[in-house]
DNA sequence: TATATTTAAGACAGTGTAGTCTTAATTTGG
DNA sequence: CCAAATTAAGACTACACTGTCTTAAATATA
């Protein structure tokens, strides 16, 4: 798995969110229930993204979460790097914790070509982009569909 | 962590092997010694290689394990598929089990490129290939130098 | 044949991720 | 002010991955 469930059900929440975005709170009791994810995990996944300045939560009625920005000025790798860090984008394909230029593994230039157009993949989508691909209906951010 | 630790561990194994291949067999507690890899861990990670045909392995005195096939033969993608199985190269980048053509997520289409980018890397380097570069001296297996 | 060497096999423990549950704090509306 | 709704916080459980240890089986050699 290259990203951890934890970041996944953050991005797939964060996206339903990029896609109902109306100015008011979404609460998180309805996008778990949208999404098939167990709503207290979820919680915990919203609040690290809202501990990050990624999304902006409130309490009581009508209380929820939602983006703290425009869904144009979030980016997936904005999500990856807040929830599983830059792991991804940094370690070596061995796992040697002594690997760079100088001292690579015999792996290091190719992989970091790899490193780097996975980060360039995902620095380039923004929720705002991908949103608008499932609002066309042909993609889907759950294994079920996805009702409004 | 795109590979296992496991995984890492068994990549390590087998380039260390393929650059010690001598017609004989190399005893596993010497290579968990260079390596700086639990002897016991190691161990195990070799019997399933050995299991999937990649190695071939012998008891007593002078025994240990070697590679089943030429370095020339063996990818680094036949070690990753034996140790982490295909899911790296088969997986949805938002988790879903249900995403293909028919029915994408929003990542979909560039997803599959890097997916096919890094098979095709893995399937493209031998252990020979590698081996060729350590031997060379400026790449390294291990964090810390590995003599003979 | 006896002993030392080495892998095989499996039990077991440690750690981190994933997931559940309960209680507290905040907010709205009657 | 009170009750309902909702997120915050933290304790707790389950499971997989990582790592350790012990015993068994196989092999070489003296």
């Amino acid at each position: 798995m290259i990203l951890s469930k934890t970041c996944d059900y953050g991005l797939r929440a964060a996206l339903y969110i990029a896609t109902h975005e109306r100015e008011h709170f979404v609460s998180i009791r309805r996008i778990s229930e949208k999404l098939q994810i167990s709503f207290h995990f979820l919680t915990k996944i919203l609040q690290i993204l809202t501990e990050k300045g990624i999304m902006i939560s409130f309490r009581g009625p009508n209380g929820g979460v939602k983006l703290a920005r425009k869904a144009e000025e979030i980016t997936l790798l904005d999500i990856i790097l807040a929830i599983d860090g830059p792991g991804l984008f940094t370690d070596c394909a061995l796992g040697l914790e002594k690997c760079w230029e100088g001292h690579p593994c015999p792996l290091h230039q190719e992989w970091k070509q790899i490193r780097t157009d996975l980060k360039n993949i995902f620095q380039s989508k923004t929720l705002a982009d991908l949103a608008f691909r499932i609002k066309s209906d042909t993609f889907r951010i759950s294994d079920l569909a996805v009702t409004t």
